[in-house]
DNA sequence: CGCAGTCTTTAGAGTTCTTCCAGATTGTTG
DNA sequence: CAACAATCTGGAAGAACTCTAAAGACTGCG
């Protein structure tokens, strides 16, 4: 669209980085993962626009890849609803607003949520990680007088 | 085992109180769920420790009950690994420890972990749970030597 | 009681999401 | 470019549910 070239390269190199040989598929995979801003997306979703962004693909090498990349630490898989994989391309340390009606997953902005106390992990174990999700559902009434909390 | 009469009655007490009939099955998965401490189970485990206490009962019923006590607010379903829900007698607020190896799910003990500054919901919806998970892994070697990231 | 109407259970088929498989293709190395 | 391992692929298989249709269980009523 705008860059033909440059990005290619940046891709590659992040390939590379991890020993992942840079195949067609793979290539085109982590331009529609990585050239954008942020995203969440699920298996599904991103073998369609695979297919519309005409990058010839199997669902399965979808499946292979995303699991791929998600194993060398360039996503990460954040489960929301039983039955559902989401595949987060951000990789730092953030938590999320669920969109129960949509299906949607964003991050939570910013530094606001703060989990504290934690218990330190039982003996022979250690934390590997702590998931946050904030679950919304629609508002009930759409325009309705203030109400106070 | 020690009781025969009593329990029977609480758990059919529960039912009655959410309008479900009490039937032989909905009545003995409620005894194994709710005569003792607080549970994580899934529905196959569920329907393992019916087929052993010579309660027979479909797979199907199973997903029925867990189903229609979740609705019901006698159990809480809380996903932790895509295509797998647990189902918590444990209704109050609480989170949990994972335990990715073993794939059990634990109470947080005690009021130990607090979320704060919790960001308002985006317009038009409400904030509807939260959920935190804290992932367990079992602890690698005990004393190795540090490593510079 | 005895029967009707309604709710519940069940075996098995169907769905959805994901992984496996075995043969064909591709990327890499020399 | 040949040789070989890594990768890709469509379809089969698997796992976790859900649905269907028919049989069975409760309940209220006469
Ligand atoms: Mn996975
Ligand atoms: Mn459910
Ligand atoms: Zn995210
Ligand atoms: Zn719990």
């Amino acid at each position: 669209m705008m860059t033909a070239n440059r990005p290619y390269k940046l891709v590659l190199d992040r390939l590379n980085g991890v020993g992942l040989r840079p195949t067609r598929q793979r290539l085109g995979l982590a331009r529609l993962l990585f050239e954008g801003c942020d995203r969440h997306v699920t298996a599904e979703q991103l073998h369609g626009e695979a297919l519309s962004a005409d990058l010839r693909v199997s669902l399965a090498t979808v499946y292979n890849t995303l699991n791929q990349f998600t194993e060398a630490g360039l996503l990460r898989e954040v489960v929301v609803e039983a039955g559902k994989s989401y595949f987060d391309t951000n990789t730092s340390e953030h938590h999320h607003f669920f969109l129960e009606n949509t299906g949607r997953l964003e991050d939570i902005p910013g530094d606001h949520l703060v989990v504290q106390s934690l218990p330190k992990a039982p003996v022979g174990t250690r934390i590997a990680r702590v998931d946050v999700i904030v679950r919304l559902v629609e508002d009930a009434s759409p325009a309705t007088a203030p109400f106070c909390d």
